[in-house]
DNA sequence: AATGAATGAGTGTTCATTCAT
DNA sequence: GATGAATGAACACTCATTCAT
């Protein structure tokens, strides 16, 4: 029975742990970054402030766990696909794929995680390795390609931070994501901007 | 001389102001936007706090004189640049150049600016409100350029917020920027991304 | 049971109010209006600074409830008084009675509050306007007694004025209160002084 | 010479003393007893903010000063009054009179002096040792009064509370003072009321 | 002797964290 | 284990006072 006790108890971790982070994104949503205090997670959890201390070390570790749960798929996929044995180009598309798909499910979340990127400061320590680890896996990604002769050969580790980059300042204009073949435009729109670039056959530059 | 006495006196003002201006970098790129507390200026500029206030009404001027100083120029730049006879193309590449030579002279603070994007709502009137015009104007230099054919059609505004995207991620790389003949490198490397793309002639995708 | 819990909370919040009001009252007795600062409070009601704020919104709030607790019931009871069917002679004498009761009930802290009369701004709007509006109707009982042909015609607001100056001045002397038949003195050496003057017969003046 | 030279720079003192004196006025008027701060002295008389400190020790003295120069000649004129050979009925209406005209010279400070009366703790002890050493002397003259049987026996201190109470409350009327015939209705109102009450002969109590 | 820049203690207020119940 | 009252270290900002020039 102390197993079977274990497990229950567990499971009801668990249970509480989800519920903080629901509120918890609730509370980002409604007062942003600067306005997430305990009080407000706690009252929107419907638990005592205390409580969030048994299931959190604190305001820092409940927001690593925020964003951990958000952007972890996202680098799971990545690390997935960056192993996977695929053409470079269609770990991008795929990578791409999993990204907005990911993204339509948090929206409200994304919004605030990606516009603020940082989350002042709280998250710089975990957000930042997350995100450079992003960028090496994107960039062998890219090593492939150039080895496979598809990719224009450049620095690797640039293109990577300008694909990234090229994809947020898409998703900054907040555009629709909810349907599939909204997301499917977007796909095709980020990826044919960066494989093939804006310029027409009439474009006369560098 | 009592002219001679007042224009010292406002030299010395605008040294304290210098000074205080980089003490509050240096606060910025080691604490966060956060982080940057009164204290901690006054500290690392070898003032008390109370004189902090003799030449910055408070934390929010000191922010946005910052700001000002380092993000202003480039604006006015675009402003300029965007209401000027020239092709789409020719636009573009001027703005990237006087971006990469703004950023090769305030890189500390670039690096914070640029990453921790959104200052946090202190800022949100002034900064918020720059950064969207930046992306209108940017926006009507690719509408010219569509109208001129040198540019495939696409939204606009979400081209704009590609391509800063892209020069985003292309300089949170980090990369050196002190020599003139390395920011040329890196225009070349932006700008020919963003019109043609990396893919090869060997590519076959989209 | 939850609901004896609640109660019990209740209890212990008003508990915890008095004693702040306790040490409040302490704190504007020693050191003035000016010199009552949260840190001071705190302190005298052995409790931390943060804590007062569970209690009470602010430092305004405070004060405000303060004044309420003293000084309302006498208001109130003169809204009932001047509201009153009854001879403007006896609703002055009425009124003094309440008065000297209620002031028996707070030494202390009329002491301050008559002393300090205005509370300098921080009460601004909730003292003034009830001093103001407590000369008003005390005005309107004058009129009434003019009319009545018991009091002398002169300016009911300026007889108000010195009615209440006079009151107060008497209570300056710190008398002793504790006793019915103490206030009882007072009020009758204060209408009578008010009421027939101080001079006799062998008076010759004006 | 050096005699000259000293004469002179008492001269030249009590000339910068005046013209602080009349610049705290005007501050007092304008802000607020609260709102008094040394910089605004200065700026008010033109002087620079250390320079005060050439004159008044602190802000307190400066306040005291203030206060003693307002208050000194109305309590010397009783000091005088109280001392001279005089019934004592022309005493209290003698002091009156010059009560009336001091603060017919000084309108707005008194205003601030009299209604905010303590001027927030800071002259406490400077000024209550004076309200109450009048209170001695006025109290003085009526026992004397009483003894001459113009007053009706009752205690002198009370009495002399009563008195400066109920002037107190005719003045924070804010009633015109300006010309020489109104101080003399107030004068009238102020003596009869307290000589012989408010009361008619219809009036029937106590 | 006058200046005004510099100081730093003090103000009201917030909030992450702790701990007795 | 859950609670929420208590805590106290911050925080931005003010202003009487000092002191180098």
């Amino acid at each position: 029975m102390p197993k079977l006790t274990a497990i229950r108890k567990q499971a009801l971790d668990d249970i509480m742990k989800e519920a903080i982070f629901e509120a918890t994104v609730a509370v980002l949503g409604q007062h942003g970054v600067e306005g997430m205090t305990m009080d407000r997670v706690a009252t929107a959890a419907g638990v005592a402030k205390g409580s969030l201390y048994r299931y959190f070390r604190g305001k820092r570790a409940l927001l690593e766990f925020v964003f951990a749960k958000t952007i972890d798929p996202i680098f799971q996929s990545l690390e997935e696909i960056a192993a996977a044995d695929m053409p470079a180009l269609e770990k991008l598309a795929e990578l791409l794929r999993k990204l907005l798909d990911n993204i339509a499910q948090h929206v409200q979340l994304h919004k605030l995680l990606f516009k603020d990127e940082s989350t002042h400061g709280i998250l710089q320590s975990s957000e930042r390795r997350t995100i450079e680890a992003a960028c090496q896996r994107i960039a062998e990604i890219f090593r492939q390609g150039i080895e496979e002769g598809v990719f224009r050969p450049a620095d690797p580790l640039m293109l990577a931070g300008m694909y990234l980059g090229l994809c947020r300042g898409a998703l900054q204009a907040q555009p629709e994501l909810e349907e599939s073949n909204q997301r499917e435009d977007l796909h095709h729109l980020i990826l044919g901007t960066f494989l093939h670039g804006v310029a027409t056959e009439k474009t006369h530059f560098g």
